[in-house]
DNA sequence: GGCTGCTTGTGATAAAATGCACCAAAGTTG
DNA sequence: CAACTTTGGTGCATTTTATCACAAGCAGCC
């Protein structure tokens, strides 16, 4: 039986489902047709009947004696992630990192598209990035309202960080994902995760000596 | 006292220093002198508690009724994370995600320098890029020598991760900060972190229902 | 049809992480 | 200088997370 809805299922849970989902698109793209939690946890490092575990939150996937079908379980798992549709993305700061994740191919095929690009400087306004003109900061809400978009990645420099993420904040968007080394400061119903290569760095030479 | 060595500590816990760090030198940036437990944890979102347990790991680094001074710890927490020196990393990936990791300018505040940069392309080879020219991946061994790198970052495209990754390896590497949305099979002594922008997106739309 | 060999889903159990309560030390105030 | 406030460090309780172990289900085969 399908167990409870969302709201009790750990949130720890939820982050590893995107990573099954990936690796299973990957067998998929192998030509596989079904897998094991067994197989599955030796690909990614853990414990097949923590796969189980994490996945009997939701539902019974699999079939005894068989494993599970891969592109079924793909369906579920983009289903209980929301992403069996396209969600549009805004993008705030055109510099470097910004022109590489607007080029990124990748997003389309997993549920996400970048849908605007602003920039306060005016050099770089009007210029083509990947599938869109990067547009006036000042215009976001207008941009916000038109697109629909709840999700905002921020790539821009630390200093002007926060503040682009309260006017996010005040023009209705509820997840960011930001690229600068900062904890942003938001209100609660407001989603922040962060990407910060130096974290992952210095989590890495602790170990060095 | 000073706890136990390394291998006893929480490796949880050592993935929350680095963002005491960064927070810690942002508030000195700031002109900061001193700070407590309890400011840095509601700006960082979790409770004060947390934040001493984790430190008292280490040592005692505070002064009871004043808190903690912010140079001092930023100092303890650089020497506890070996960031207290430069390390050479080597990229791997000259695409437009390698240029935007190759110009960013926050790497050497932080512990870290890109020393070398690689692709296949030879239209790429030879290029300037942010602080060094794009070198022949034929090249990895005798440059990893060179350099004394053991942090590599992965920025190639999905299909060809993993054959890096193992020339990686190969050439005696044991960092591994993966770009790629793909995991990493590697040898247990290899430690493989992961960066993928859509892993949190579809994190988060969860929760956008 | 009835074995045999796998694999799932899950309740029970173990381990780990977090939060809480307290005390001593240091600072502050009047 | 004494009462009061603030804050870090620490042992314990609680909560969360991961692991174990096994009954039950399915597939293939003789």
């Amino acid at each position: 039986m399908s167990k409870r809805n969302s709201k009790e299922i750990p949130d720890i849970v939820i982050g590893r489902l995107p990573v099954y989902l990936r690796t299973l698109r990957l067998l998929a793209d192998d030509g596989r047709d079904v897998t094991s939690s067994q197989e599955l946890g030796e690909h990614l490092g853990i414990s097949s009947a923590q796969i189980r575990k994490d996945l009997s939150h939701f539902g019974e996937f699999g079939k005894q004696g068989t494993g599970y079908n891969i592109s079924f379980l793909c369906n579920q798992l983009q289903k209980i992630l929301n992403v069996d549709r396209i969600w549009p993305v805004v993008l705030v700061g055109a510099g470097s990192l910004g022109n590489a994740i607007a080029n990124y191919a990748g997003f389309e095929s997993r549920g996400f598209r970048i849908v605007a690009i602003f920039d306060e400087d005016s050099k770089k306004i009007g210029q083509a990035m990947g599938p869109v003109h990067v547009d006036d900061f000042a215009h976001l809400s207008r941009r916000i309202e038109e697109t629909g978009a709840q999700i905002a990645v921020i790539a821009v420099p630390t200093h002007v960080a926060q503040r682009v993420a309260d006017q996010l904040v005040e023009a209705g968007l509820v997840s960011i994902l930001c690229y600068a080394p900062i904890t942003l400061t938001t209100p609660s119903h407001v989603r922040v995760e962060y990407i910060d290569p130096v974290i992952h760095f210095q989590h890495m030479t602790y170990y060095l000596g």
